[in-house]
DNA sequence: CACTTGACCTGTCCGC
DNA sequence: TGCGGACAGGTCAAGT
């Protein structure tokens, strides 16, 4: 599911929501969705408040009173939903695209002191919670390969090109899927700031000049920043901390939009399969 | 080293 | 209505 801008609606929803919140009791279905010993959780998670939420690539970090932190990632389904004690067992109200808490895919409960929860759900059981120290968060294989964070204004092309010029041999889309040349991107963003530069999904990025790829960050950039305006994007599973959906795939160009018109150009949009993924483009506006 | 493919899981959709 | 296969927003290990 969430991409840096799903990642970056859940986080901003969950520090309105649970800043100060005392985490009172833990349950969780498999270790492999936490797999933390019963004591770690006993001493850092039990009893302690949380003080920050934050956000680096796709992982999402709860920072709390002992020092450590609740590091998720939530792979393609995860969700991490807030319900208050008013509503509890009651199920979402308004338009939630949630049902009543815990349901099946349920990983992992946080129970908070006013009785609220926070719910890590997970249909394909891909993601996973972890309590780390908080010094240490930067130190798992993740966080020390993962390149920069495309929304820094620090990050310019000057330091973009070199880095997918090393992916120099692979198409283009491959290239700023790697989470380490680029934080964020995934196959919705990847499509969409393809087509606002007019690259071919499949372009060898040596085949590139550099002013493609500084049009293709420019793209990155904006397409994110109107995804996190409208919530996220909502294609399937991805819910935020209130269970709602988000609206960005309202605006998609071409992502999901196989058989339709380019807005751009009006060619009927293609899918293909491009580093191994569903890829949607346009046959005429993106050229090789 | 660079690059591609399959695996991890469950659910849904599509064609027969 | 049932059944098999393909596919789904991410990452990693293992293969070439």
């Amino acid at each position: 599911m969430p991409e840096l801008p799903e990642v970056e609606t859940v986080r901003r929803g969950l520090q309105k929501l649970i800043i100060g919140n005392q985490i009172v009791a833990e349950t969780h279905a498999t270790d492999k969705s936490f797999p933390n010993e019963a004591n770690e959780v006993a001493e850092f998670l039990l009893g302690t408040t949380v003080t920050n939420v934050r956000r680096r690539a796709k992982v999402l970090l709860i920072d709390l009173s002992s020092k450590y932190t609740l590091v998720t990632h939530l792979k393609m389904t995860g969700q991490l939903v807030y319900l208050g004690a008013e509503r509890f067992g009651a199920g979402h109200p308004n338009d939630s695209l949630i049902g009543v808490l815990p349901d099946k895919s349920t990983r992992v409960t946080l129970t908070f002191s006013d009785n609220s929860h926070l719910y890590f759900n997970d249909q394909r059981k891909f993601g996973w919670m972890r309590l780390l120290p908080t010094f240490a968060v930067p130190e798992i294989d993740f966080m020390k390969r993962v390149g920069p964070e495309p929304l820094e204004e620090v990050f310019t092309s000057r330091e973009f090109i070199p880095r997918v010029r090393r992916r120099a041999g692979t198409s283009i889309k491959a290239a700023i899927l790697d989470q380490t040349v680029l934080a964020g991107v995934g196959n919705i963003y990847a499509d969409e700031s393809l087509w606002g530069a007019k690259i071919h999904p499949a372009s060898i990025v040596r085949e590139l000049s550099d002013k493609k790829l500084v049009d293709l960050l420019t793209e990155i950039k904006t397409v994110m920043l109107l995804a996190i305006e409208k919530g996220g994007s909502t294609d399937r599973n991805y819910v935020n901390a209130e269970g709602k959906r988000g609206s960005y795939i309202d605006f998609a160009r071409v992502f999901r939009r196989e058989g339709l018109d380019c807005p751009r150009c009006g060619t009927t949009i293609e899918k293909t399969r491009v580093a191994g993924r569903g890829t949607h483009f346009c046959p005429v506006c993106q050229v090789q």
